[in-house]
DNA sequence: CTCCTTAGTCATCGGTTGATGACTAAGGAG
DNA sequence: CTCCTTAGTCATCAACCGATGACTAAGGAG
């Protein structure tokens, strides 16, 4: 960590949400005291009240992430979007979150309803929605909500249970594979 | 619920385990407190560590089931194997935990490592390894986690997110999808 | 050098948590 | 009817929780 300069709000309140995604992100929302945040930072727990309120609003500035519109961009094949958002959701390294994707992160804090919405809304209007467009037939909703399920349980696989095949396996191998069952769908 | 009989004391015990069951199951381990599965069953806390010892063991004990082996029994087909998998882990109403299969349960509370151990040991061991068989190749065991991630994420999407299609689907449907994806991996 | 804004601290509150040990009373055995 | 085992209760503890308001001192403006 670099020598903290005194005094300088925007830089503790920073500090602050840092510290706060790397605890809930492993230890959940309940398991995540205040005080265990801000003596992370080297700062008193009355601050975090001062900036964010409360517990609750410096949660949900913390676990806020604007999920990159991996979909929305050019009309590509269903297995090359697949590819990408493996990439993203699974592989890339979320360093703010401690390594793992916000949803994965919300994952752990889902005892609670709130967490609970959040989470629905994000995946359902962020990710599924881009998926159905690329299947036909009655039941397209249905295959892209499958596709949607394999790729956040391979993220849960390797994250939270810690599975030794696909924890081990590489991005490409894995990509390979989860190809071969989407497009079986189609 | 039934009168409760006074003083029976493998009735209370049992009695304290279903409730426990439930409120960990909704509310995770930290957000479920011992004051809470003791009202449930309306006998005093102090009661819950006179026969369990710890909030922990109470825990540990109530999440444990014993995981029918359906797998192991006759050489079924890799289909096969799968339908019925997602009919008891994903399908069925396990009623003793308020609806979700215990592996679900246990996701809500991963944010204890505890917790988490137990639900490497219960996928891995009991679960993996009898698709593994139904593979050849030298990669036989990321496919069979790729199966395990598809299933794991169908239940979480199910009773976690609530998405609104893979949640109204009826069990054939479902079924028949996920044995398109399937058998694309052998 | 002084003043004044404000980042950060301190003491503390009321409530809840998991946990303990002394106690009460239910109810079968004799 | 009496006694004695024991299921269940009560009071209480120490630690921790989120949260509040009064306070201190850093440090730029003048």
């Amino acid at each position: 960590m670099t020598q903290p300069r005194r005094r300088d709000k925007a830089a503790t309140r920073s500090a602050l949400l840092d510290a706060a995604r790397r605890r809930f992100a492993q230890h959940g929302y309940d398991g995540t005291g205040v005080r265990d945040i801000a003596g992370d930072v080297g700062v008193d727990s009355a601050l975090v009240f001062r900036y964010f309120g409360s517990k609750e609003q410096l949660y949900a500035q913390a676990v806020h992430a604007e999920i990159p519109a991996v979909a929305g961009e050019a009309p590509r094949p269903l297995t090359e979007l697949t590819g990408a958002l493996l990439h993203d959701v699974v592989f890339a390294d979320w360093e703010q979150f401690g390594g793992e994707h916000p949803l994965l992160v919300m994952l752990r804090s889902s005892g609670r309803a709130a967490v609970r919405d959040h989470l629905r809304e994000q995946i359902c209007e962020g990710y599924l929605r881009s998926f159905a467009d690329r299947f036909d037939g009655d039941d397209a909703e249905l295959r892209a909500e499958l596709v949607g399920a394999l790729l956040l349980g391979i993220g849960v696989m390797r994250s939270l249970v810690g599975s030794p095949a696909l924890g081990a396996a590489g991005f490409e191998a894995t990509r390979e594979q989860v190809a071969r069952m989407v497009t079986a769908l189609s």
